[in-house]
DNA sequence: TTACTTTTAGAACATTAGTGCGGATAGAAT
DNA sequence: ATTCTATCCGCACTAATGTTCTAAAAGTAA
């Protein structure tokens, strides 16, 4: 496929415009007007070209016979992904030792005012129960998470081993993230960062907050 | 809302077929045509009922000036969430030292075969030249990346200071992921974990080959 | 039935909108 | 310069397509 000229990038992209404000498709004049072009005829060549390149689809003789090809290495600016997502709140900031910051008991339904991430839904599950915290500090370097990080949590009583979760040592009563293995009568807590070392407690000594499933760092 | 006379109902599932066959609304006579009526003005005439009963809009003197009216109770299940999210090519894995993989010279043609990634339009911008990597070992642990995690590139031949990038040692033939920091005739690069050492550099001996947008870690 | 509203028919009419063609331009290649 | 090819211009032509008007048919309610 070449590339395509100025005009016809430009014929494009109206065409989309069009499409997507009219929900129809616009007509040779009005390609004509919205790309400052002079001739209908310019027009049409234009479209014939870009109708053998596969940009386009094309009908003789029918008024605003026209579609965007749904196809092509292009597409993906002409054709919204369609990507069940799912909306998740951020509910707060997170630092170690702090209070660990949980949504309220079971009412899900006054978070209106708190900032919305959207994600993936192969990610998020259901949706439910899921929600977001932005780290403050380097106090999780040792998770691979660091300031600003964004962590998606989701609610759990219990992890499978491996997984890595919020979870709470009550005698000492600091809370941190780390990947959590079940040895019986002791629990060992992993940073995520291999080159540390694990520790383990008493089974009873540990509470499972939440778990992580997934982390999102951002760099402008 | 009334509920549509047969006729109307049969002109409303038309008009949706056609939309979705050929990718534009159909004339006045190809509903005359596809619906077995008699005469024009009757689908005009019907027409007009619909667009007062809201099902329908309609641009008049408009040549296929119709598009479905996308409110209404059952239309749900038919409206995607509304999330602006762009797909970006996974190119491959990335390992420190390894040749760090980029996208072909200026042509993005060829990735049709590749992973897609559904991202937020926010983060990833425009979306072109943007793409993804998979981290293989733990080679970026300094950068608080390791294994499994995906990060989002962006390619680029400078940086501003501080930016995390993708760096060549061009002495070394490696490439790491480190915080890139201009300071004239030397290049500082900085592990993102600001518990290790930085490095400095000839500034001739350093290419900066893409920027980081982003790291992405999912916990299953 | 009668009176009244809605829907259908048919057909001419009026715009809208695609096509074709001679010729002008602009580069690129020779 | 000369030739060739790709593009652009204007304009007329015509097919495609919406509109309108009159009248008949079909319902509806009293």
């Amino acid at each position: 496929m070449l590339k395509l000229s100025k005009r016809q990038q430009m014929i494009m992209s109206f065409i989309e415009n069009f499409i997507e404000e009219n929900d129809y498709p616009p007509t040779i004049r009005d390609i004509q007007n919205g790309c400052s072009i002079s001739s209908t005829s310019v027009v049409a060549y234009n479209l014939e070209k870009l109708k053998e390149g596969g940009q386009l689809n094309r009908h003789s003789e029918v008024s605003r016979g026209l579609s965007l090809a749904s196809v092509g290495p292009n597409s993906n600016k002409f054709k919204p992904p369609e990507i069940d997502s799912v909306a998740v709140p951020l509910l707060g900031t997170i630092a170690a030792g702090s209070p660990f910051p949980m949504p309220e008991n079971d009412t899900w339904s006054d978070l209106s005012g708190s900032e919305l991430i959207d994600l993936p839904q192969a990610i998020v599950g259901p949706g439910d129960n899921v929600y977001a915290l932005k780290v403050r500090g380097e106090s999780m370097i040792d998770a691979l998470i660091s300031d600003g990080d964004l962590v998606i949590m989701e609610q759990a009583s219990s992890v499978r081993n491996g997984q890595m979760a919020a979870v709470r040592i009550k005698s000492d009563n600091t809370t941190t993230l780390k990947n959590f293995y079940s040895e019986g009568p002791r629990t060992r807590l992993e940073p995520a960062n291999s080159q540390m070392d694990a520790m383990t407690f008493p089974s009873n000594d540990v509470e499972v907050l939440s778990k992580v499933l997934a982390v999102w760092r951002y760099l402008g």
